[in-house]
DNA sequence: ACTCAATGTTAAGTAATTGTTAAATTTTAG
DNA sequence: CTAAAATTTAACAATTACTTAACATTGAGT
């Protein structure tokens, strides 16, 4: 597993290879946005980490270039920024990130957040069962099971809460949402809320966390 | 006896070869999934051991398209994956596994495990039956027996409640059971319900339940 | 504390899918 | 070739899923 990390700040670059050789990664470093949109296209990492905030070529526009390139298409990027930037975080997920990992970045949360990723991505590809702590949802067998019982969930709600749990913690927008659940059709705007509704009447309100302005998140 | 190897790492094949071939085995390797499911569909080997982890096709596809082709029916499928990817054992059943073997290997448990397989499959294979809890069903027979009483069933609905228990809780959707049951015959959309009704009304509701807008299972 | 936009909630309406039955058609066995 | 069985079709009923619309509530920014 390759990760490539872009980021201005040599203190940074280091920190974050150190924490991720340990930990068995091969890890490729960049200190602006265009060297590392070069290097990413050379070697196909696994995982970008990219600044948000840099100067010349700032990660916004890195990402939106990688995912424009064919071969980059299986490449997650997770997002570095201060938890201040709001409107970053918009403009992020716009562009088509996988996750955020706020600054200050803390070195067990940063590795645990990788290895979640790279794992969800790696087996979600072999299996189609996600288990998170008491919640476990089967495709092929369309079978939510919370906490030991069997619940039915409709075919919309079911693939909405499929779709959330792939990546818990991240929070998927309301355009992320409909382009994957709804494809092109047309719905009104209260549509996500009423399925997300039906879901937590079924597992609780503690899993699907609001984000307000942005979307949703699986967590827990 | 003929055993197909898959796996890209070329130690792996070589060992496994070796080890195999001393007992008697014909063995057969390809070190990736699209030349190995060639293989398999001129040979037709009576063991197949799949790495799961591959590139380009990957172990479960290549599972998957076996299981498609009538004439590989028989023929059994080991998986190889390493002991950490716990999900991946599931999607490997779910895929139509009939067994798995953890990497690192060990020569001896290989062994034996091989030869476990085939002496099991062999007395299995003499009656080409399922049993789940009071359903016995039995194609080569064309014999169906419930809460220990004989049934009839015609050809149609015998294949459909056949296919539905050869992976018991997996749903099947309306188009596999179409393409399965009914090859390319273009039928209308009432003609899979009308078999389910009639099989419903041999063995009861409780067994074959309808998943809205994706298909049909069978379950407990 | 106020405001406005975003989200929550509910019930009811609409659409989509499946169930059921009987009759029409095709296949099979004798 | 014929009768019985099997299969398919078609019409309609029943059920379930989905969306909408109206109104309530929340929460971030001032």
């Amino acid at each position: 597993m390759t990760i490539l990390i872009v980021d201005d700040e040599q203190d940074i670059l280091e920190f974050l290879s150190y924490s991720l050789k340990k930990e068995g990664y091969k890890v490729l470093t960049s200190n602006n946005g265009s060297s590392g949109l070069k290097l990413a296209k050379k070697h196909l990492p696994d995982l970008i980490i990219l600044d948000v905030m840099m100067p010349e070529m700032d990660g916004i526009t890195v990402c939106k270039e990688i995912r424009k390139d064919q071969d980059l298409d299986k490449c997650l990027i997770t997002f570095l920024t201060a938890r201040s930037e709001e409107y970053s975080e918009l403009a992020g997920f716009n562009a088509g990130a996988d996750d955020y990992i706020f600054k200050p970045i803390k070195p067990q949360l940063l590795v645990s957040r990788v290895n979640a990723i790279l794992k969800r991505n790696r087996t979600q590809r072999l299996s189609n069962e996600i288990i998170i702590g008491n919640i476990c949802i089967n495709k092929d067998q369309h079978k939510l099971v919370f906490n030991n019982t069997e619940l039915h969930l409709a075919r919309k709600e079911f693939n909405l809460l499929y779709y959330l749990m792939t990546i818990p913690g991240k929070v998927f927008t309301r355009e992320e949402i409909i382009t994957t659940i709804w494809k092109d059709a047309v719905v009104g705007d209260r549509t996500i809320d009423v399925h997300i509704r039906k879901i937590r009447g079924k597992i609780g309100n503690n899993h699907i966390k609001t984000i307000k302005g942005i979307g949703y998140k699986f967590d827990l």
